[in-house]
RNA sequence: GGAGAGAUUCCCGAGCGGUCAAAGGGGGCAGACUGUAAAUCUGCUGGCUGAUGUCUUCGUAGGUUCGAAUCCUACUCUCUCCA
């Protein structure tokens, strides 16, 4: 691998934008004379403690610089964390407690080192130098940008158009951001296609402070299991990587076909001309579903083992194809004052609906079984026999205890 | 600082004194069809109860009225224009 060709390819697969252009073979080359490795930055936020697929693409991307020898520098966002961000109409969001962040950070690090290599990982928190900015400073630092330029960001634009509050320190959050880039002496900085006006803006304020401005490597954002929404925490379309495996089985299994290739493209390691193959074999009709079934089964060899992933196939066969039983049936213990109880009553207490208005709808909807029997009418009387096994919606299994 | 517009159920958005738990859409859930895909069709989408009713809900707090999401007052927040 010392064709400075192919590490280049390496390195630049699957990104978007490389800006400026060309500077990265010249900085790869830099570091090599200086004998130093490059220092690769990516941010994560420090509000939410789960990995998601979609995360993993530039993760992977880092991992790649690791395995050349560069420095991964993960930015934990606790400084912005803590300021909150009170943007939401009606709520404000929570600040995060300093508990808080030391527990997501926890959470992080096992997460982040599934993919990265540790030794080559420097984790930093941003309130580590953002705290100390004065006034002055920060008001140095927003002389860099105008309004003119922040409003033209999509995000905002839309939001002005719309008539939708922007509070002012949302346009100081890039700037924040961008600061990072000073502090840790990026030379590189990761992220996906949503960040490139925030990573170029770290790039043109690293010049304002005297230093050679990173190069900006962006990766593409992947859909969601809704497949139209960019995989994310709040529309509850992300895949976790320590989610349960049948978990992950399950989700990778309700994407839509148009996604199959894009997944196996970004998130996993399936080499090019097997995708190349699957893709040709779906175009000539064999059933996409086989094909999703190798990518379900890749991802969950990837982050517990290929044992897990055999299971997790059998399992699904026997739930969707057979209509069989899942593996493991979580199961629940009735009260002894339950022995006789309204089905509606009982759904609700033991949590397996929201409210009984919500169970009897289920009922009417033909939602909800006992021992693979329809229940009927809302007005049923349960009696509660050890090793039953209900059924509610597609999903919620329990057996009774 | 001044003038105006607005805040509705998860989201968008109608309603503008009773027939409003509140149109319509989106999203979500469930069912049919399937490959737990997509598309399509159907139902549901405040709580408690049953199959009738009852309680809480229309920014917040009061008021007018037999009766308010709808009218009045104050407050909070947002937007627009002016300075």
């Amino acid at each position: 691998m010392e064709n400075i060709k192919e590490i280049i390819f390496e390195l630049s697969k699957g990104c978007v934008d490389i800006l400026p252009e060309g500077e990265l073979e010249k900085k790869v080359l830099l570091a090599k004379k200086e004998n130093r490795p490059l220092r690769v930055k990516l941010g994560i936020d420090a509000s939410g403690p789960y990995i998601h697929l979609g995360f993993t693409i530039p993760l992977r991307k880092l991992k790649k610089f690791q395995e050349f020898g560069h420095t991964a520098v993960l930015i934990f966002g606790d400084f912005t964390g803590k300021i909150g961000d009170p943007t939401g109409k009606n709520k404000t969001r929570p600040q995060l407690t300093d508990e808080d962040i030391k527990e997501n950070l926890k959470n992080y690090k096992t997460q982040v080192f599934k993919i990265l290599d540790p030794k080559k990982t420097e984790i930093r928190l941003n309130g580590e130098w953002s705290d100390k900015l004065t006034p002055q400073d920060i008001i140095k630092l927003s002389s860099k940008m105008t309004v003119a330029r922040m409003l033209e960001r999509d995000y905002f634009e839309n939001r002005y158009k719309h008539k939708i509050p922007i509070s002012l320190h949302e346009f100081l959050y890039p700037l924040f951001q961008a600061y990072d880039s000073v502090a840790v002496r990026a030379d590189i900085e990761l992220g996906g296609t949503d960040q490139k006006f925030n990573l170029l803006l770290g790039r043109e304020i690293q010049q304002e402070y005297g230093q050679e401005g990173q190069i900006i490597m962006t990766t593409p954002l992947l859909e969601g299991i809704d497949g139209t929404r960019k995989m994310s925490k709040s529309y509850d379309n992300y895949v976790g990587i320590t989610e349960k495996p049948s978990e992950i089985f399950g989700k990778l299994m309700s994407i839509p076909d148009s996604l199959i290739i894009k997944y196996m493209l970004l998130t996993t390691d399936i080499p090019q001309k097997d995708i190349d193959s699957y893709k040709d074999e779906m175009e000539n009709g064999k059933n996409p579903k086989e094909y999703k079934m190798i990518l379900a089964k890749k991802i969950v060899s990837m982050y517990y083992s290929e044992n897990e992933s055999l299971r997790c196939e059998k399992e699904f066969n026997r739930i969707f194809k057979e209509k069989g039983l899942p593996d493991f049936i979580p199961s629940i213990k009735v009260s002894s004052e339950d022995s006789s109880i309204k089905i509606t009553q009982f759904l609700k207490k033991y949590n397996l609906t929201e409210s009984t208005s919500q169970a009897s709808r289920l009922i009417q909807g033909k939602g909800v079984k006992i021992n693979d029997n329809l229940v009927e009418n809302f007005d049923f009387v349960y009696t509660p026999k050890k090793g039953d096994v209900i059924q509610v919606g597609k999903k919620r299994f329990v057996k009774i205890d």
